[in-house]
DNA sequence: CGCTGGTTTCACAAATTTATGAAGTTAAGG
DNA sequence: CCTTAACTTCATAAATTTGTGAAACCAGCG
């Protein structure tokens, strides 16, 4: 059956702002759906492949970052077959991983460690495309010449930026580190 | 973000053949347009509209950076109309502007200055975008939760990112004018 | 072995995105 | 004013991307 295993509501109250206190399961409708195809339309917007979007979103908006095929299905109302392909997709770039339960023959798709670390690093990738086309083209324009100097121009910032970004990492796992882990 | 993660080497491969010297009309073809049209199928894999990153690769690998309709319309083998809807693109994320050349009724599309720069801005638009959307959610499903601590984690991550990439704009300021301008 | 729950693959339908020709605008130049 | 070069808008055709149902697979379990 599809009973979404593993969902059991939290009741917190004490909630920030105007939060009257029950988490009904109904709320996953009401508040959870607006927010995680929000999510997913951003990063639609931003380039990800919509499904990939909606699954990537409902996962980050689920309590422990891990959801089954069904679950997913479910709560974006997708087939299955729609989820499967996502999914591929988010492991092939490294954004989640997919773990077989032992004993049971679902598999959970979860969350990646420090998934926006991984993004960052991603998007360092396709600088690093741009950054070789271009250098590439500077080869064929010859760097004499005008279009070859903006090039030039552009590569050394793309280089610049890759260093500062993994930098920019660095940093950011020192800061985490440094308040509570 | 798109694509994956993993830290590729920046490698920079292959150095510059060798510039015989000569440049004919027909390197348009064979050496500018390659390159071109590589660079838009890069930019058109990081999530930028097909005619849009044709014409924006075009005017980079243009001499003065600045090319009329006719001009991309030709060297892009595509239609006025097009070029038109890929240039309104183009302005409207601030990476061209439009001169009317006084005197003529053509007009000239000219890379924007530092696109690179406002190009690395204009993500930090997308990057704000996210934060504000799950800053949002956090709101709905409440920081005590599982779900909402993590999203509460990676507002913070996209608030340091911003911070730092602003600084990494500045160091390049810096970094720029300290060798040549 | 042979089911059976669960996932993936495949062929195809639906939705979206792109690009085009043609008609519509706008303003320079007579 | 009227012409006309140049750009834009619009309806539509073409190409691509998405998502689905149904069949194929693939273990575990009895």
């Amino acid at each position: 059956m599809t009973e979404a295993a593993g969902h059991t509501p939290h009741h917190h109250e004490g909630a920030p702002a105007e939060d009257t206190g029950e988490r009904t399961p109904q709320d996953y409708e009401t508040r959870v759906s607006p927010f995680v195809e929000q999510f997913a339309a951003d990063l639609t917007e931003a380039g990800m492949q919509r499904m990939a979007a909606r699954v990537f979103a409902c996962l980050l908006a689920s309590d422990d970052g891990a959801l089954t095929s069904a679950e997913l299905s479910e709560r974006l109302r997708a087939s299955p077959a729609a989820v499967s392909g996502a999914v591929r997709y988010l492991a092939q770039v490294n954004l989640i991983s997919r773990r077989r339960d032992p004993g049971s023959r679902r598999e959970r798709y979860l969350l990646h460690q420090e998934v926006w670390f991984t993004a960052v690093a991603g998007r360092d990738n396709v600088l690093g495309r741009l950054r070789n086309t271009m250098h590439t083209g500077l080869g064929e324009l010859g760097p004499d010449t005008p279009a070859g100097q903006r090039l030039g121009e552009a590569v050394e910032f793309f280089e610049f930026l890759q260093r500062e970004l993994d930098q920019v990492l660095v940093r950011w796992r020192a800061h985490r580190s440094g308040r509570s882990r």
